[in-house]
Formats: C-alpha cells, sequence, structure tokens
DNA sequence: TGGGGAGCCTTAATTTTCCTGACCCTAAGT
DNA sequence: ACTTAGGGTCAGGAAAATTAAGGCTCCCCA
C-alpha cells in the first residue's frame, strides 16, 4: 500500500502509435515500413509499452508476432483514436496550405503519366500547387498526408483506365520486326515490379514465341527510355508510353493486346468536397486527355 | 512543379499534442504543466509544427501566447481526437492491470484522509491494488492515467463532505484558552494553499481577535504534526484532522465552525460501471466512516 | 511617473533519450 | 544444408528535453 509508488506515467504516444500499427498490419516489419522508422525502434517501443503497463502485448514467435488477447481487444478503439487524429491532421495541414494537393504515385505513373499532364494542369489552375510524392507501396491514406492517391489497383473504384499490356520498341527496330516471332532475336525489357508481364502477353498469342531473357528495370521510366533509344523490345503498359507513342519515339509493332485486371486508379481517403483544390485536380486528371505533344522543333 | 518536393513528413504527434495543450489551456506554461515538461519544450514543439505547416499557429504578444484563426479552427477536432486517444489508453491500461486504482488526490488528503482508511480498505479488497499520487492540482481527468479524483472543489458532483474549519491545538494548550481571544497570545498556524482560513474563521466572530502571524506550512501534515507537538493552533479542516480529534492528540478548542463553499470532492471522468474495482474503491470510500483508532496501547 | 516584481515566452548549452545500421538468432520452406 | 523472413541486440550518432539565463510587458505602488 505505497502512498507514492512511481507516479503512473502517461503511455508514450509514439509507443501506442508502434503498437497500433504493428497490430493492424501483423508485424513490427510492416509498422516499420508504414511509420518510416526501422523494425528495431518498433522493437524498443512495444517493450517500452509492454514494460509501462507490464503485461504483454505480442506473443513472439520466430517467425513473427501474434496479438495477446489484451492487444486484439485493445485494439480497434486504439485505431479509431488514431483515425481521429490523423483526420484532424489533414484538416489542420489542409487549412494551413488551402492551394495545395499532395498526390502519392509510383515514380513510373510519377515520370510517365502524371507529368506530361502537368504542365496544362498547371495551365488550367495556375494557383493551385502540385505536390507529387513518389513511392513503390500505396500509402494508408487514413494515415498519410496525402490527398490522391495514384496507383495500379483491382479495385474498380476510381480507375482512370484500364492496364492493357503489349510490345513496343523503336520505330527503327518495329521496322525489322514481321511477326511475334521475332522477338526471339532481341532483348526484352522488363521491370522488377511487374516481371511475368512478358509471360502474361505471350500466353495469349495463338503461337507463344520463345522470350528472350532481358534487362529487368527497377525503374520503368528507364527501361522506357532505353527503349527509345533502341535497346530492344519493352513489354509496354499503354498509360504508361501513350505519350511516346504519340510523339512516335516508340511505335507498337503487334496488334494483339492485353487487359489486365487492374487498372490505373484515382483515389482520396475522405470524398472530396466541391470546390476545393483536391476535388478540382481530381477531376481534371480524371476527364482531361493528355494534350499533343508539341510539334518537333524542325526550324534552325 | 516539382516531382519530389521534400516529401511531405507527417506532422509529430508530440508537437500535436504540445500545441492541442498549449491551445485548449491558453498558454505554454499551462501545457508544459499538463504534459509534465518544461515550457521550453513547448516552445519547441509549437515551432516544429509551425515549421512543417509553414503557418503560424499562435500569435505571440509580449504576456502570452493568442490562437491564430488557423489554430482556433483546428483546435475543436485535435481535442476530440486526444480525448478519444486518453480513452483508449485508459481502457487499455485498465486491461493490463484490471485490479489496480490509481487516485490522484492533494498530499494533505493523502496523508490526513485517505492513509488512515487505507487499512481498512485494504482488508475489505485484498485483491485490488491501491495506488495513490499526491498532486498540487487537480489533473484533467480526461487525460490522465487517474482512475479517482480526490481534491477540494465547488463542484457539489460527488461531494464526500464539506470543508468545514476551526481552530484546534494539542490539549495542554486548549487547557489555557477561554475565549476566541486568547488566540493572540499564541503561533497561528496555516498552510500556504489556504492562507486566509484564519481570516475566513475569524470574521464569523462576534469579536474577531487580533491574529498573530504564525509559521506558513506548504505542507499541511507538518503543520498538523507541529501542532499536535504544542506548537501553536492550526485552523483545521474537518477532514484533515478528524483522526487527531478522534484519537485525542488534538481538541477544537471553540465551538464557532465555518463551513465552505467547498467540499471535499471524490470523482472520475468517466461513470464507474458496476463490479470494477474503481467502482468498489469510490463507494467503499464514500459510504465508509473512519474507523476507531487502535486503543492506545497500555500494556507494559 | 517611474521603478521593482511577477508572468510568460525564448534562447543557449548540457544532458538524456531515441533512432539507426550492422549483426545475430531461430524456424520454415526449398 | 541453404535460403528467406521475421525479430532481437548493441554501439554510436542524431535529436530531444532539461537547466539556467535573458528579454519583454504589465501591474502595482510609492
Amino acid at each position: 500500500m505505497p502512498v507514492a509508488p512511481p507516479r503512473p506515467k502517461d503511455l508514450p504516444l509514439t509507443a501506442l502509435r508502434a503498437f497500433e500499427a504493428a497490430a493492424r498490419l501483423g508485424g513490427f516489419a510492416a509498422a516499420a515500413q508504414e511509420l518510416g522508422v526501422t523494425p528495431g525502434a518498433i522493437t524498443a517501443h512495444v517493450k517500452q509499452l509492454e514494460a509501462a503497463l507490464d503485461a504483454r502485448l505480442f506473443d513472439r514467435t520466430p517467425r513473427g508476432v501474434r496479438l495477446t488477447a489484451l492487444g486484439q481487444q485493445s485494439l480497434p478503439a486504439l485505431t479509431a483514436a488514431f483515425d481521429a487524429l490523423a483526420a484532424a491532421t489533414g484538416d489542420l495541414r489542409a487549412a494551413a496550405a488551402p492551394r495545395t494537393v499532395h498526390i502519392a504515385t509510383l515514380p513510373a505513373i510519377a515520370q510517365l503519366w502524371l507529368s506530361p499532364r502537368l504542365p496544362a494542369l498547371r495551365a488550367a489552375a495556375p494557383d493551385i500547387r502540385i505536390s507529387i510524392t513518389a513511392l513503390e507501396t500505396p500509402p494508408n491514406l487514413k494515415r498519410s498526408p496525402y490527398d490522391l492517391s495514384l496507383f495500379f489497383s483491382d479495385d474498380r473504384q476510381g480507375r482512370i483506365a484500364p492496364d492493357v499490356i503489349f510490345p513496343v520498341c523503336a520505330p527503327a527496330l518495329a521496322a525489322t520486326l514481321r511477326s511475334p516471332a521475332d522477338i526471339a532475336h532481341h532483348p526484352c525489357l522488363s521491370d522488377a515490379t511487374w516481371a511475368d508481364d512478358w509471360a502474361l502477353w505471350s500466353s495469349t498469342l495463338a503461337d507463344p514465341p520463345l522470350l528472350p531473357d532481358g534487362p529487368v528495370f527497377s525503374l520503368y521510366a528507364l527501361a522506357v527510355e532505353e527503349t527509345v533509344n533502341g535497346a530492344g523490345i519493352l513489354i509496354g503498359h499503354q498509360a504508361l508510353v501513350e505519350r511516346h507513342l504519340a510523339d512516335g519515339r516508340l511505335v507498337a509493332p503487334f496488334a494483339q493486346r492485353v487487359t489486365l485486371p487492374r487498372g490505373l486508379r484515382l483515389w482520396s481517403e475522405r470524398p472530396l468536397r466541391p470546390g476545393t483544390p483536391a476535388r478540382f485536380v481530381a477531376d481534371w486528371l480524371r476527364h482531361t486527355p493528355l494534350a499533343s505533344p508539341p510539334a518537333p522543333d524542325t526550324t534552325p
């Protein structure tokens, strides 16, 4: 019956957030990625929280962690509270920078789909600042400071375009190709995150050709650039190569095209109120086709 | 139209909490006290948040800070979110230590009112752990990890006893007192936080005596101890001296008693569900009178 | 009117805390 | 047996809090 046990300290906020993320995502590594810290930090935070509570929140197994009953019953309220906090934070940020729109997207989409559209968008809304952040994985929009998210997804909600794939190459190379079988004589460029694009496409042919190996890129935009330079044949994603097809730097030598179940998807966590900059940008991107490229400069 | 502005970082959680507290309480110093940090830390947090938002949240004036419009409009949602978070952590803490009750109270109440009751309470509920934290100021129960709060307050909700004040002294000294006028010949002990108790009491007399100065204590329990030792006359608070009156170490030499508008108040932020340890402790404290002190040990 | 004195916030330097980065460990799936 | 995937551990360095000092008003009172 001590009169002064060490004052019951408030549970540390960051440790609570680390626990909530780890519990919701089912692992420390995933939580570390969402919070942008290292797994070691999550370990320390959870341990700190468990020490403060004097209770286990996770059962440690050699291949991961599993929530204890205590952790399970506490998770929903914590998640709701952090969601509310994130929503309030989002409102605060929007109120502080009312004319800025933050977009999260894949690096490839940023360079090959979004970037060509930006000049026209900027002209259409000169007072809106567009901030683009390239991420490998779609963020948790409930928690991240982005207004719009633009990724490939199976979800049809907010789909802008289907993902259609087909081989593309430089015009000079295309001139040497007669049929899909000719692919065997050229390098097949592909992207690491879409490793089986070539297989998917060729499997739809009546007579699938032998596919030679080719360089695998971790940046799709780089693969596109190499293809423009004649390095080989790339398995193209329509949305990402349309600009190069339009201005003639790339051509599609074969008619065969494959529509994948996923598509380019633009969405936001909360409904965008009409009149807000984010709403304008979303509507504009959704409904404005890519403008024609500037005519090649033929004057000296 | 930069493609990679420094990635919009998440607003730091602790900075948000510092801002919320400062905004809600109307000052950095008050926020620092509620959060248990120094004012300098609040300054740094708010500055960090303002830098992250690239907007002012407070107008600095020489005698304090005032919320900007941006700060004002963002405050309610933030406060609600942190309240939800505090409620969730409270539930988590309760689930982790289901048989512990945390009580916040004044040091004087802890020593003079609560402590004498603890043995009987412990006997009545041996499986409940009582944790008592002595604070000079009632905590914000919505945010603090206490189940029960026990302070003097004007609020009648949850009142346990009125605050009745009257002079008390050691029996030997009392024997020399005939009327209130005799007070003038003895030191008048008082507590710094209740500095005008003497004036309040004496002003109700038909013939107010001249009040001599006396030692002012910052710990009321110490003043009581000194009075027991015959150091002078103390202005007693009924709830805090009842134990000493009951066992005869102090007596009340005069009949005149003054009931102040405030009273001893026991309350909790959220309604206590029946069957919970906190509910049991609250009911017990509310309804169980102070047990008789053990008989003086007269055997050799 | 003008000079303590008290509040309140800020700043600078020191101390403490936290995060990272590289390594180890264990178990499950080749 | 080797690889992979997930956590745990530890030393060093970055970022935070504390402490202590400083500036700026207002208030009070002579």
